[in-house]
RNA sequence: GGGUCAGUGCCCGAGUGGCCAAUGGGAUCUGGCUGUAAACCAGACGGCUUAGCCUACGGGGGUUCAAAUCCCUCCUGGCCCA
């Protein structure tokens, strides 16, 4: 398989620090990392892509290390960040590292069968919490000069900014990230790293220390930012909320629906970088959103490819079954088993009869539901025409009872476009 | 440690004793249009027992009939000096 092809149709490329480590990918012959920040006991969409890089390169036959900054999420890097982070407890990231792994091994092999192209996983706190000081500054930090340090364009921003410094802790962060190179280049061969954009100066960094201490050259790669079509970051959804790859924080259906609604200047570079489609289909899907975008063929590939890998073939389809069935079909004519299936994943709660039987103040059901963050809200939403009931817009006068209720219990409540909400009468 | 400037609602940022739940912009949300879009248009955007009341302008204390606005003090941050 030609990499550079490859990766170059798909616009996976921003810059390398040289042309020639994809002939040595094409071979299937390299160890390449890329470091996760452990920040969460789950990775989200936006891990996806560097994960799928990984992924395409074991698929032709290098080996990839996922590196957790254990350690380096000790510190936190300031690159292009607007203010200093928190720092986390050692014993936080520890159990953050332990959940990623897990997610991971759906993405890569790391399977002793695999051969030379097994994955790994590993830590760097297993080495930065224990190196000396000493030790450290003799080994790293003399290959570099603080001149460069600040001319880095991560560092230079937040010196230039007014109103937030740059801590120290931080400004240290890019030797900690090289020296991870210069480890995994000693001890598992690694000469290759990848990262986004905005990692290009940390990368510079390492494939720097790792020829001045060694001797033999290291590689970097940088893939472009993953934006929205606003240009804010990828990965967020409505309501600003995480789009995890863990099941039990995102569902598979809010997942599907995610990317379902991809924008569609966005959608050609996202069935690029997060499937594993051919180009000939790539290419063909972007025929189809120039010439009958309303069907949406990029999106729907999209969304099923991405759950299909991380939730597994039948969740896929099941979200894709759930979202027609919501959103193309009145919801009062669904047989009692499609309808809990349509409604599997929105939040429920439970009513007494005879509350419902009285009949309920829908400003009390928004409330109670957490549709509505307070009374007022709910009062708006209302006024407002946002809150349906079984698809049916709600007045503001209008009390709920047991006669709305589908099958005799269901109250399938809506505010906005797709904020549900499941009422059971018990 | 000294000097100095600053801290306002989700964010930016006006306001410098009453007319302030606090101008404006952004974000967000709801509606219309639509493709479960984008763009665009309209509205909302602290809470409540909602013609009223309560809580809010970094924390605490004070002056005043009345403070986001004045005073004291503490905390946090920027810049300069040591």
């Amino acid at each position: 398989m030609n990499v550079r092809d490859d990766w170059s149709f798909r616009g996976l490329i921003h810059l390398t620090t040289d042309d020639e480590v994809f002939d040595r990918l094409s071979a299937g012959s390299v160890t390449a990392y890329v470091g996760f920040d452990p920040t969460a006991s789950s990775l989200h969409l936006g891990h996806l892509f560097p994960l799928c890089n990984l992924r395409r390169l074991q698929m032709a036959g290098n080996a990839p290390i996922a590196l957790a900054g254990g350690g380096t999420g000790l510190i936190g890097d300031p690159s292009f960040k607007d203010v200093e982070r928190p720092l986390l407890t050692r014993e936080v990231l520890d159990a953050n590292v332990e959940g990623i792994g897990e997610q991971m091994s759906r993405f890569l092999d790391f399977s002793p069968s695999a051969g030379r192209a097994r994955a790994k996983l590993l830590n760097n706190a297993d080495w930065l919490t224990t190196i000396g000081l000493t030790d450290f500054l003799r080994d790293v930090g003399k290959h570099f000069t603080v001149n460069q340090m600040i001319a880095k364009e991560s560092v230079k921003s937040r010196l230039d900014r007014d109103d937030a410094g740059l801590s120290f802790t931080e400004f240290a962060y890019m030797l900690l990230q090289a020296y991870d190179f210069l480890r995994l280049n000693l001890d598992h061969g690694c000469t290759l790293q990848l990262g986004g954009s905005d990692q290009w100066g940390n990368i510079t960094m390492g494939t720097e220390l790792v020829r001045k201490s060694t001797g033999t050259p290291a590689a970097g790669l940088t893939s472009p930012l993953l934006l929205r079509a606003d240009g804010t970051k990828f990965g967020k959804s409505e309501g600003g909320e995480q789009v995890w790859l863990d099941a039990t924080r995102t569902s598979p259906f809010k997942m599907h629906q995610f990317l379902l609604n991809s924008d569609d200047k966005v959608a050609p570079a996202l069935l690029r970088f997060f499937t594993f489609l051919d180009h000939e289909a790539i290419l063909e899907l972007d025929e189809a959103t120039n010439t009958a975008p309303q069907e949406r063929r990029a999106q729907r590939a999209l969304a099923n490819e991405v759950v299909a890998v991380v939730h597994g073939e039948e969740a896929a389809v099941k979200a894709e079954r759930a979202g027609e069935a919501l959103f193309s079909e009145s919801i009062a004519e669904l047989d009692e088993a499609t309808l809990l299936e349509v409604v599997a994943d929105a939040p429920s709660s439970t009513w007494s009869r005879e509350e419902l039987a009285i009949g309920v103040d829908p400003v009390d059901l928004l409330v109670a539901s957490h549709l509505a963050k307070s009374k007022a809200e709910a009062r708006r939403y209302l006024e407002q025409g946002g809150v349906y009931l079984n698809n049916v817009r709600l007045d503001v006068a209008s009390r709920v009872g047991l006669s709305d209720a589908l099958h005799g219990r269901y109250l399938v409540m809506r505010r906005g476009r797709r904020q549900l909400h499941l009422v059971v009468a018990a």
